[in-house]
DNA sequence: GCATTTTTCTAACACTAGTTCGATTTTAAA
DNA sequence: TTTAAAATCGAACTAGTGTTAGAAAAATGC
């Protein structure tokens, strides 16, 4: 066979679909294999064959997802229609980043939950995708700041990651059906860019009105 | 003795005091009644005369986090200087909110970093108080809402996720040190209430501008 | 100081996990 | 159909876990 992969692919794919999903509901330390072979029709000793240790796969699973959100980030901001302002810019990346995490993609949110919680080695070992990634949201914000649609006098590092937490923490919450992604991405890049706060009566210096 | 706490007392508050660190650093299931011991200078078996099983163990700390969260910004609604603005109190609770997180309270932090990936069961358990805090939330919103410091357009539910989503991510990259919590909530009230956008040159009713 | 209670230790138990490896089945080519 | 390789099974092993319970030690009251 030629058209499709070998068996051993198709296994392998198997496998780590059933090892993002188990990881990412249950966590690195709580998931037995036992779990991983039976939500992938096999049994543990199995999955030997197509991996060294339970650390290798989770190592794959990590990378996989990491490279999905980067990719579709970076995708995002080659297909933009010609013309469109860095606001348009960023909201594409948001919303890329959102759909990456919570459609069908127990790749990345497992990277997301876990990551605080994996074995010292390998968070070193996949430490370098991730700084990858941080890279190319500091570039996307950085070309915005610079071309003066974001304010100068902020910390860009530290709204990066007020922002990134915002938008990773809905693997926390989020429930399919209840709000679209592309509500999230509105409200995310309302608040980024304009913010939610009318001005208050009061006009002096300090905002102090009647409560 | 009267004047102070038994003996008992103390070292209960020592191995939570250990628990809570250790859940934090390593997560629930990797984490070992040894290590617990270990931290606390006794042997695991000892755990036992103070705690029936390591789930009750982190059913108290899960619940003491919460609770530490959820008073520290109650209190800060409370001590507010007269005719605070809304702001003024949005703000006020999001430092109380950070400040109890990232401020030698491993908790609180235990709390938001593994909640995702305990046994059900001490999850049902504990659901109770994390809605009750969330429930604080939703009040002081909601109030400036109502009183026009908000606007009216959009989901405050949804609103209250992105905003608690990148307040609690900070676990994952705060360093002491290298960001004052007062500078990370001025940047996310910034963000909240005025964001951080300029207005770009083109003024039609949509975003187009040239790159 | 002695007796009683409180607190901790120690060693063991039961159980489950990750891992190994030879036997077995499945697959694909000749 | 035969045969060799690829893929999976299945049972075992080792190590480490949460947990228990009786012995030892420390604290307390008389």
């Amino acid at each position: 066979m030629t058209t499709e992969q070998s068996k051993s692919d198709i296994s392998r794919a198997r496998i780590l679909d059933a090892a993002a999903k188990t990881f990412r509901q249950k966590g690195y330390a709580a998931t037995t294999l036992i779990e991983i072979a039976r939500a992938a029709d096999m049994q543990a000793g199995s999955l030997y064959y197509h991996f060294g240790s339970k650390d290798e796969l989770l190592e794959e699973v990590l990378d996989i997802g990491m490279r999905r959100v980067h990719e579709a980030v970076e995708e995002s901001q080659e297909h933009l229609p010609p013309g469109s302002s860095h606001r348009d810019r960023i909201r594409a990346a948001v919303e890329a980043h959102l759909t990456t995490l919570l459609k069908l993609d127990d790749y990345t949110s497992a990277n997301i939950r876990i990551f605080g919680q994996i074995p010292e080695d390998v968070r070193r070992r996949h430490i370098k995708l991730r700084d990858a990634y941080a890279e190319l949201w500091r570039r996307i914000l950085a070309k915005a700041q610079k071309s003066r649609a974001l304010r100068s006098d902020i910390d860009l590092g530290l709204v990066r990651m007020l922002l990134m937490g915002a938008l990773n923490w809905s693997v926390e919450w989020y429930q399919p059906g209840r709000t679209s992604i592309q509500t999230m991405a509105d409200h995310m890049c309302l608040m980024l860019f304009s913010g939610i706060g009318i001005d208050e009566p009061a006009r002096s210096s300090e905002d102090e009105t009647i409560a």
